[in-house]
DNA sequence: GCCAACGTTGGC
DNA sequence: GCCAACGTTGGC
């Protein structure tokens, strides 16, 4: 199973809205950048992923799962974009903020922290687990 | 609100 | 195929 991480505005999208939505998920739609598209074209059902609120908050906040592997984009015509479908798990204890991420040894390589714009990235296990710990919340 | 970083577009 | 111009993102 691989890890990765969803990041979202929380005025566009947030992890209340992707709650809302229960076991049946949502579209990680709107997504128009080639590295997060082909990252999520490499996903398979049942992989986890943080998922993140940018700008204000800059914290991971919650856990999801894909609940359906890359298909055809349903907000566009145009077949270069591809989403998958996430679920909501269970939300952080304790949100991680990108300060502790950024103060924390082990998670200097992230994603997260070397290329901040990207908005689908993946996460190792090591550091999965890591961030896991700081948010106390069962990986 | 600003600005740096970076991805995309389009002219050549 | 290169590169300048431009738009977008996200941290500060």
């Amino acid at each position: 199973m691989a890890y990765w991480l969803f990041k979202s505005e929380p005025s566009t999208w947030s992890w209340d809205d992707q709650v809302a939505k229960g076991a049946a998920g949502e579209e990680w739609d709107g997504v128009r950048n080639y590295q997060a598209r082909n990252f999520m074209r490499e996903m398979k059902i049942g992989d986890r992923g943080f998922f993140y609120h940018s700008q204000t908050e800059k914290a991971v906040v919650g856990i999801v799962e894909v609940c359906a592997e890359a298909h055809q984009d349903s907000k566009t015509d145009d077949e270069r974009w591809d989403c998958v479908d996430i679920k909501a798990v269970r939300p952080f204890v304790q949100p991680v903020t990108l300060d502790q991420i950024k103060g924390a040894e082990e998670l200097s390589e992230m994603v997260l922290v070397k290329n901040s714009r990207l908005s689908v990235q993946p996460v190792t296990e090591a550091e999965w687990k890591a961030v896991c710990a700081l948010g106390k919340t069962d990986p």
